[in-house]
DNA sequence: TCTGGGGTCCTAGGACCC
DNA sequence: TCTGGGGTCCTAGGACCC
């Protein structure tokens, strides 16, 4: 999909079709998430500091992301992408790489191109937005053609043609080299893909190391023969937070992290899994990072111990200074717990007699979710009693006017909101500000983007090689 | 007003085991 | 009569991706 969160409000929002949208944290700390076009024509882009992007942009609109309505659009996208084949592989919201072979639906240049098309028309007339296709042999040039073909476009990459086509492209256009691999490289005199393949296995193994150096060198002479994987297991689950402003006071420290380990917990539980290892993450005043684990004896989903470790871990920190961000993640991840191993055991030794002890033996998963003491009111001192107005009403949110109708946060603060009132279909609408207790204003769900979900699009088609949208 | 959040994969050293 | 070899697990850090 094309800027997809930034397409997403603008579609969302007509008073900002055309215009600078940047969508982000909008904290002290925030990063951009993603620029619409209009708005990376002011040099706003991805991964930029907020603070940065509103120095580019100032008369940009400044949105928090709605992840649920992208969720939504990515349902319905990753839902046409199953009608072309059965072996789809998500790589996030907005990114999927589809085996077009496998789905029986294009089988030489023309039906592939004629999948395409038809898919991005697909994907226009049920989400409203815009996304872009890559078609090619393999899923590294599938990816980089979708990157060409962006925006609102389609390239085929002929077979035969890849090594041409790759040669002067900058090594930074191959997955998997960043800004660190590409100065390595670039310091030994290689910023092409050309020269990557000139360069040989050999060297690139011996600058890069032997996974990197060598699947490097393939994807130079552009072969790579990954399969696409539509199931992947889930390895870890993680949560962080920066603060807006660096943490000072141990004990204050120590209550975010048993939060963290409670939210974590939550997400691992709601996913079905338990974990082994439990990792706590520190980001210091200067931006040094580092990361603590402790292995447990067995898998665990209990909020009483994922935060007792992450609390014996954060023992082993140095925290003067200040803490500017705090995480708390599980991996080693299994589907059962040790709990349920020992109430297997126990039963095994006990058969028949001894059901109801079995069943002790696990005493809190059926009653969880504890709310936990320690969370509640041993929480922030320094609290506010209340949400501020831009927490309860954030920019960028859907809110609903008893008297007014549909329409959405432009901006909050000094107990007021403004809201702007449109909504998907109609025309760029009104600007109203109320207080932020009118009892006549509530925020409300995301509305569709397209009125009546189109039923248009089947599947179809003999099938050749791998594609992207993207 | 410098630098998010949620992931994956790889490397390297030490412990431990046979 | 200095210090084998190979495998696995754990820990920590780094690069990369969206």
């Amino acid at each position: 999909m094309d800027a997809f969160f930034a397409a997403a409000e603008q579609a969302a929002k007509p008073s900002l079709r055309g215009k600078p949208v940047v969508v982000g944290g909008l904290g002290p700390r925030g990063v951009v998430s993603t620029a619409s076009y209009e708005a990376r024509r002011f040099g706003v882009h991805s991964a930029m500091p907020m603070a940065q992007a509103r120095r580019l942009a100032p008369n940009a609109a400044y949105l928090v992301p709605r992840f649920s309505l992208y969720r939504t659009v990515s349902e319905q996208v990753m839902e046409l992408l199953g009608r072309l084949s059965p072996l789809v592989e998500p790589l996030s919201l907005d990114e999927a790489f589809v085996d077009l072979e496998a789905g029986g639906s294009a089988h030489d240049t023309a039906s592939a191109l004629a999948a395409g098309e038809r898919l991005r028309r697909d994907i226009r007339a049920v989400t409203g937005l815009t996304g872009s296709v890559g078609l090619a042999g393999s899923k590294m040039l599938a990816k980089i053609g979708s990157e060409q073909a962006k925006p609102d476009g389609l390239i085929l990459i002929e077979p035969g043609t890849e090594r041409e086509l790759l040669g002067p492209m900058s090594v930074r256009t191959l997955p998997g080299v960043g800004p660190a691999t590409g100065g390595h490289l670039r310091r030994a005199g290689m910023t092409t893909v050309a020269e990557l393949a000139e360069a040989g296995e050999d060297e690139l193994v011996r600058l890069l190391g032997k996974a990197h150096g060598a699947s490097l060198y393939r994807m130079a002479l552009g072969h790579d023969d990954r399969p696409v994987v539509s199931e992947r297991e889930t390895k870890s689950v993680s949560v962080e937070d920066t603060f807006d402003v660096d943490l000072h006071d141990r004990v204050r420290v120590r209550v975010e992290v048993e939060r963290l380990a409670d939210r974590c917990v939550q997400r691992l539980r709601a996913a079905g899994h338990s974990g082994r290892t439990v990792v706590l993450k520190v980001r210091r005043y200067d931006f040094s990072t580092l990361t603590r684990s402790e292995t447990l004896r067995g898998p665990t989903d209990d909020p009483g111990m994922v935060r007792e470790a992450a609390g014996r871990l954060l023992e082993s920190v140095d925290t003067t200074g200040g803490v500017r961000l705090l995480g708390v993640g599980v991996t080693g991840l299994a589907d059962f717990t040790q709990e349920d191993l020992f109430a297997q055991a126990a039963a095994a030794e006990q058969p028949a007699a001894d059901i109801p002890a079995a069943a002790s033996a696990a005493p809190d998963r059926t009653a969880e979710p504890a709310p936990s003491p320690a969370a509640e009111d041993g929480s922030a001192p320094d609290r506010e009693p209340e949400a501020p107005d831009e927490r309860r009403f954030p920019a960028g949110h859907d809110v609903r006017h008893a008297e007014y109708g549909a329409g959405w946060v432009q901006g909050s603060g000094l107990r007021r909101v403004t809201v702007r009132f449109e909504e998907p279909g109609s025309a760029p609408g009104r600007v109203r500000t109320f207080w932020v207790d009118d009892p006549e204003l509530v925020l409300s769900e995301p509305l569709p983007l397209v009125p009546e979900p189109t039923d248009s699009a089947r599947a179809s088609g003999p099938g050749s090689p791998s594609s992207q949208s993207s």
